[in-house]
Parts: structure tokens; C-alpha cells; sequence
DNA sequence: CGCGCCATTGAAAAACCTCAAGAGCTGTGG
DNA sequence: CCACAGCTCTTGAGGTTTTTCAATGGCGCG
């Protein structure tokens, strides 16, 4: 039942009756992950789509120092490795930060997909356009924020990322990940973070129990961490988009 | 004569005589722009691609604080835009850095294109990938990198770049851009980048005469800079390929 | 010639990292 | 059920990197 994938794809195109048929019946294949598994190595050309199901992913790049960069979370709905048989081989790592439940759909699949279907296939190309707006905006962040306005910024894009699909609450989610995994995607030290999310704790911006955020005031995190949620494309009312 | 458009497609896919002839016959409305010009503003939904013919461009994004983050690099032989009409709005600006030749092409050209032409279509997303892939390089670069390797980095990216296009020997490329914007690239100040620049030259792994780049020794630049070209998906041979 | 932008340098402050150590939590085996 | 190992979280102290503020000289262009 690939709920947060079709969740996801309705925010980029209208998807009749039919099209959600069709995607439910593609997933076939869907396994089990543990933890700090790799599904997709660098170098690799792997022959299917991943579309995570339940669980945290990300892609990454390892540095020669040892240390690592997270580029992206893969959270449930997002799915990869959409176009990568244009490229003879992948540029990075893709693997899961906890366990995970994800759906293998070949790249024949696909193809056929998007040849008789087209809100599918306009849903999957915004999906791939949404993910590189992501990206331009993590650029940005993780380069440009302090860590404090950094930190909260990634935690404002988690809330409306998991409120699109269902796992969030008004201003809570569970984030399964530990000190260091964040640390690894804010390009920070562990202890750096550790003393931000202090910081952050202090000053009432977020609270923690377990592994569960609540943001008692939305609006003054967004404002404190400059967040403004249009790259991730969200919005988009079907009849404002114009036809391809 | 829009060569460093069809030098760069050719990496992409193998481009037949027709394609080329196809592909130059597109190009009709060629415009000059003054430097710090913007072509697409955030928010914007423009109705054309642009192919980048001489000059620098760039994409950036600009913060509360005044700052400026340049995401992306426009050299010769890029365009941007190719899918835009799938997300209602851009979220971030494109801009010339130089004085700058352009072609736009109406996305209904590009379209009639992709319908005839399965080289050319196979070209153009092989583009997209690439860009995505050199996304993902910048943020490990400006997030992770020190300053010294990192402006290292993305000279030796320019190098492999501009070759490919014919725009740089084997060592050396003009690079006619402002310290200033460098550093809003690089994620530092000026006064930092100017500093780091002065060292770099010192160590002599870079030589700066006028706005020419010469590079002594590649290879210890590229040792020194941790660069791995691989991300920029140039060495694709066509038959390696895969077919879509 | 003079204005404005750019490059350059110094000094001090801020942000962030490294090293180090202790506390808390979890799962495992005896 | 307890002890222990291993990982995570937390905090301190000191060092490095980068920024900020400030000032100077160079260069092109009207």
C-alpha cells in the first residue's frame, strides 16, 4: 500500500482513479532494510526505481578525510533513480539512515508508465524537479546559514515534507535519526550540532522527547530560520500548471 | 553558430548530421546582455530555454541578509530551463555575470524537438543529469571542503568544463569574473577568497595573469583539491550507454 | 581628473572544530 | 536479572578557520 508515494504524486499532477490503479498494482517488489544499508552504490547503474515506503534514506558522498555528506533525505513517498539509465553510472551512495521498507520498481516498468500514461508521467518529472529545487535550497542553507537558523531550517522543510505525506502533525513529526546523521547533513561537527539543538531547546523554538520534534510556534521557527517552503513545490494547483 | 551548444550535447548522446542541422536551425533569436543582468526572475514561469553562447551566467539566490548564493555555473554550451513548464514557478533567479550571448528557444520548439528527435531528447536530459550531478558536487564542495581546497575545486571543474566546449587549453582558461563573485560562489567574503586566491598562488598550484587561469600542474591541483571529474558525466562514451 | 569598483592587507572578534571525558541508554550474553 | 560493551548524548577547554571592520592603493571610464 504505497500511500505516501501516491500522496506525493498527487502534488504534481491530477491523478485520475486509473493512474492510482496502475501505481498501486507496479509495486510488486517491496523488501525490508536495516539500518546504514546501501541500496544504491556509487559507480553502480542500477536497474530499478526505489520508492521508500516507511523509514528515512539519503543520498551521500564519502570524503577522503573520512567525514560524510548527506545531499538529500529520502523520506517516504520520494522515490530515486528515476533517470539514471541516461547516465552510465551513479555519482554518489544512496542508503538507508533507519530501517526502512521500500518498493523496487524496474526501469521497464517505468517506461511503460509514463508511455501510456501521461499524469504519470508529468507527476514523476515534478517529482525530479521538486527533488532539484531541494537541492538548490540545501545549497544554500548549508552553506550560507548559521548553524542555529541552519538546523532550523532543515527542521521546517522535515514538518511540511512529512505533513505532505501524512507523517506529520501540525507541528510535530518523529525524526529517527541520530545526533551524528543530522550532523553529517547540516556539514557539521556532532558536538556543534549537539550544542545547537541545546541552544534551540532553550530558546523555545523546538522541543524534543525521544525522537520526537514539537515546534510550539510554527511561525516564529520559520521566521527565525528564513524558511520559505515555495522551493519545494508543494503548492502547485493542478489548472495553474500549464500543459507540457 | 551555436558550437559549444552542440560540442557539449555530443557528450550526451551521438548526434547525427540531421540533429546538428535540426539542432543549429532552432536557434533564431539570439540576444547580447549586459553583465548583472537578469535573464529569469524567482517566480517567474518564462516560456523559453536558454542556450548560454558566450559569456558567464549564473543561478543564485539571494538571502534576508543581503547575501548572494551562486548555485550554479552557465558557461558556454548550458541551458537552463528545460522543464520548467512542469512547476508553476522558478525558485531562484538566473543572471549574466558577464556580458553575455543568449539563444532562446520557445519551449514549443524544444518540445517538437523531443518529439522527432530521440538523440536529441536523450541529449538534452542527459544535460539536465549532468547539472543535477554537478548540484550535488557543489554542496559537498562549499559545505564540507576547506576554503583553500575548495576554490581548487571548482577551478579544476571550470578547466575540465571549459575544455569541453574548447574553451581552455590544457592547462590555462579565462576565468572574467570578479573576486566578489567568486566568493559568493565559494560561500566565503571576499576579503577570505582574496586571501586564499594570494595563497594559492604563493604554493604555486594556481598562476593569475589579468583574468586568465593557468594551472602549472594539473594533476597536483586536482590531488590538492580532492577532484574527481566524474561527476560531470563528460567521459560517456555513446555505446556504453544504455538505450532508454 | 575624479568617481566608483575592485583588489589587497591588518587586526580583532565570532563561529566552528578538535580533543577529551563522563553520563545515559540499549541490546546481549551469562 | 545483572553486568558489560558499544553507541549516543552532553559538556568543557583550547585551537583553528572564517568573518567583520577598517583602511589603502590600483584601475577603468566618463
Amino acid at each position: 500500500m504505497p500511500t505516501p508515494f501516491l500522496l506525493k504524486l498527487e502534488y504534481g499532477a491530477g491523478l485520475t482513479d486509473q493512474d492510482r490503479l496502475v501505481l498501486e498494482r507496479a509495486v510488486r517488489d517491496v523488501r525490508q532494510f536495516k539500518p546504514r544499508h546501501d541500496l544504491i552504490l556509487e559507480d553502480d547503474s542500477p536497474e530499478n526505481v526505489h520508492v521508500i515506503l516507511e523509514g528515512f534514506a539519503c543520498r551521500y558522498k564519502l570524503l577522503p578525510d573520512g567525514t560524510r555528506q548527506i545531499m538529500a533525505y529520502l523520506v517516504p513517498g520520494d522515490c530515486c533513480d528515476l533517470h539514471v539509465p541516461i547516465l552510465s553510472r551513479i555519482d554518489h551512495t544512496i542508503g538507508t539512515l533507519t530501517a526502512c521498507k521500500v518498493a523496487l520498481l524496474p526501469h521497464t516498468v517505468i517506461e511503460d508508465l509514463t508511455r501510456q500514461y501521461p499524469s504519470i508521467t508529468r507527476a514523476l518529472w515534478w517529482s525530479t524537479l521538486a527533488d532539484q529545487g531541494t537541492l538548490r535550497e540545501w545549497l544554500v542553507n548549508m552553506s550560507r546559514r548559521p548553524a542555529d537558523k541552519r538546523t532550523a531550517h532543515l527542521l521546517c522543510e522535515l514538518l511540511v515534507r512529512l505533513q505532505a505525506v501524512g507523517l506529520a502533525t501540525d507541528n510535530s513529526f518523529v525524526l529517527p535519526l541520530t545526533q551524528r546523521q543530522l550532523a553529517d547533513t547540516l556539514a557539521m561537527t556532532g558536538v556543534h550540532l549537539n550544542r545547537i539543538v541545546r541552544q534551540l531547546r532553550v530558546d523555545g523554538l523546538i522541543t524534543l522527547k525521544g525522537h520526537t520534534v514539537t515546534i510550539p510556534d510554527v511561525e516564529r521557527l520559520k521566521t527565525f530560520a528564513e524558511f520559505n517552503p515555495n522551493y519545494l513545490h508543494l503548492m502547485q494547483r493542478r489548472d495553474e500548471a500549464r500543459q507540457i
